[in-house]
DNA sequence: TAGCTATATTCAAATATATATATATTACTG
DNA sequence: CAGTAATATATATATATTTGAATATAGCTA
C-alpha cells in the first residue's frame, strides 16, 4: 500500500490503458521488442521473424502506428516500421526491471 | 534501439502480455490504483468508489485474481480484495515515471 | 508503356475474447 | 427456515483477432 494518495485522473487512466492494452498482446509485444533490439525493419522482415500472416502483420503494425507507437517510412517497395515513442521502450524496460519477464 | 540483443522468450512474452493486457484497462487500472492507495477493500467499496455495476466489478476482480494480481479474502459476507503482486504496483510506478500518465 | 513480380494494405467472413445483463449462490440475521 | 445483502456465475451481446482473397503500389524489363 502506497502512502502517496495522489490519484491518476480518469483521462490519463484512459491514455495509460490505451498504451498498455496496445502492447498487451503477445504479437505486438514481440514486434516492439524486435524493433527495439534491431532497429527499423520491413513488414516482411518482421513477419518472417515472428511468423505471421502478411495481413495479420500489417494490421498489428497499423494498429500501433495509429496509436503513435510506431512510425512507418516507405522506401521503394518496402515499408520500414520503427519505434516512434520512446515511452513504450521505457515501459518495457520497466517491465524487465520489475521482473515481469525474466529471460 | 537497444544495444542489448537479448530477447524475451515466446513464453515470457505471453506472460508479460497477459499482465499488460490485464492492467491495460481503465477500470482495472483504477482498481489497482485504489487498492494501492487505500489497501484492501470489499467489492462494494470498490464498485461504489469507481462507479461500476456489481457484476462488472466482480468480473474485473475475478480476472485480476486469476492472473494473481489480486488476492481475495472472505470475511463473512464480504470479500476483501487486495494487491497480491507488488510487481504490478512497481509497473504502475514505472508508468508514472515514464510519463505515461502525468497527473 | 504494358506486363510481370514482389511488397504491403484493405476487406470481409470466421473465430475468439470481453463486457453487459440476467440469474444464482453464499452467508448472515431474525 | 425465510428474508436480505453481498458476491459470483451463466448467458447474451459487443468487440477484437485471424485468415484468405482481392486490391494497391513500386520497380523491373521487354
Amino acid at each position: 500500500m502506497n502512502d502517496d494518495t495522489t490519484t491518476i485522473s480518469v483521462g490519463t487512466v484512459q491514455d495509460a490503458a490505451r498504451v498498455l492494452k496496445c502492447i498487451g498482446h503477445p504479437v505486438r509485444l514481440r514486434i516492439i521488442e524486435l524493433l527495439d533490439n534491431g532497429g527499423a525493419k520491413t513488414v516482411t522482415e518482421i513477419r518472417e521473424t515472428i511468423g505471421l500472416e502478411q495481413a495479420s502483420a500489417s494490421q498489428h503494425l497499423n494498429l500501433m502506428r495509429d496509436k503513435r507507437i510506431l512510425t512507418a517510412r516507405r522506401d521503394g517497395v518496402h515499408v520500414y516500421y520503427d519505434i516512434s515513442d520512446d515511452k513504450v521502450v521505457r515501459v518495457i524496460d520497466c517491465l524487465r526491471a520489475c521482473d515481469i519477464d525474466t529471460r
